[in-house]
DNA sequence: ATCCAGGAACTGT
DNA sequence: ACAGTTCATGGA
């Protein structure tokens, strides 16, 4: 991590291959989002560090992200966390010139990837809330998705408030645990989804399952198994989960509507591809298949 | 009205 | 191992 610490504000520097504007076209992709808000080119986010929720404001001056403290001065301790987590949500440590070099042999990848040079695959740092997005996306329709969510963190998230404006912080795993199907179910949550978030959270708290936890697991398909032995992950969560919040490269949800979606066109196919077409991709994009997958989520949202 | 959503578990063979 | 069924509700 490159970054340089100030009390009221710090500076990330990012790597060669980064562009602001791509990434907040990203977090922008859907009004309904409330964990962050975007003002201008400025994104406002809560980020809890242990007991404290600091309100920040992310903005890109002078080729850093810096990232300006809202309410009070966090300790050095915290305001290095709030660097890890920004940096880690900008996948930072990602160095993309192999997956550029790789698009240019690509007869799909060319077509895409360089016209979102510099997008960062935008993760979900916090394991509760990528497993719990993950859920909640499950067989329904996006923005029904985006409803639910937000009903979940208005419901039992926290949040702080500036100049009249609320923040958000997604809810902790500790109270969601202790709560009952039915409380979720009043927020239209399927009694399904209901119990899987529900026992996601038990299996939190009790500490059996962290991403330190899941990475020691071992390699690709090690993590993944262990992921998909909690009720309500299967295949297409666990590669979720693990692309967006555990940074493998090599995650690739074969499942997913929405890279068939994308490839449809690419392929000049009125159909989506085979379960055939999509192994054969991911062969050629090996190393790389999460942002492949990230960079065809963009290219849908054009 | 009908089909599909950024699926997964359960059931029966 | 594999195929069919059920869950649930909003959007197109």
């Amino acid at each position: 991590m490159n970054w340089t610490d100030a009390p009221t504000t710090i500076k990330l520097n990012p790597p060669k291959e980064f562009n602001y504007e791509e990434c907040l076209v990203f977090l922008g992709r859907d009004d309904q989002e409330i964990l962050y808000q975007l003002k201008g080119d400025d994104i406002y986010k809560v980020i809890r560090v242990g007991d404290e929720l600091i309100l920040c404001k992310i903005g890109f001056i002078k080729e850093s992200l810096q990232v300006e403290f809202l309410n009070g001065f966090p300790s050095p301790k915290a305001r290095e966390k709030v660097a890890a987590y920004v940096w880690e949500w900008f996948d930072l440590d990602t160095n993309l010139a192999g997956f550029y070099d790789m698009a240019t042999q690509d007869s799909i990848l060319k077509e895409v990837v360089p016209k979102y040079a510099g997008l960062r695959m935008i993760g979900i740092p916090d394991l509760f809330e990528a497993l719990v997005w993950a859920i909640l996306g499950q067989q329904i329709n996006l923005p029904f998705a985006y409803t639910l969510k937000k009903r979940f963190v208005v419901q039992y998230g926290e949040s702080i408030s500036y100049n009249g404006e609320a923040h958000w912080l997604f809810p902790s795993f500790e109270k969601v645990a202790s709560l009952t199907v039915e409380k979720l179910r009043e927020l239209q949550f399927s009694a399904r989804k209901a119990e899987y978030i529900i026992g996601i959270a038990g299996h939190m708290k009790n500490g059996e399952l962290t991403k330190e936890a899941l990475w020691k697991q071992g390699d690709y398909r090690q993590v993944k198994q262990a992921l998909i032995h909690y009720r309500g992950i299967g295949a297409w969560s666990a590669d979720y989960v693990m692309m967006k919040c555990l940074h493998f490269p090599n995650a690739y949800p074969i499942a997913d509507v929405g890279l068939h979606n994308a490839l449809k066109p690419l392929q000049g196919n009125e159909r989506r591809p085979t379960l055939e077409e999509l192994e054969a991709l991911s062969e050629k994009w090996e190393g790389w298949q999460a942002y492949a997958t990230f960079y065809l989520w963009r290219f849908l949202y054009d």
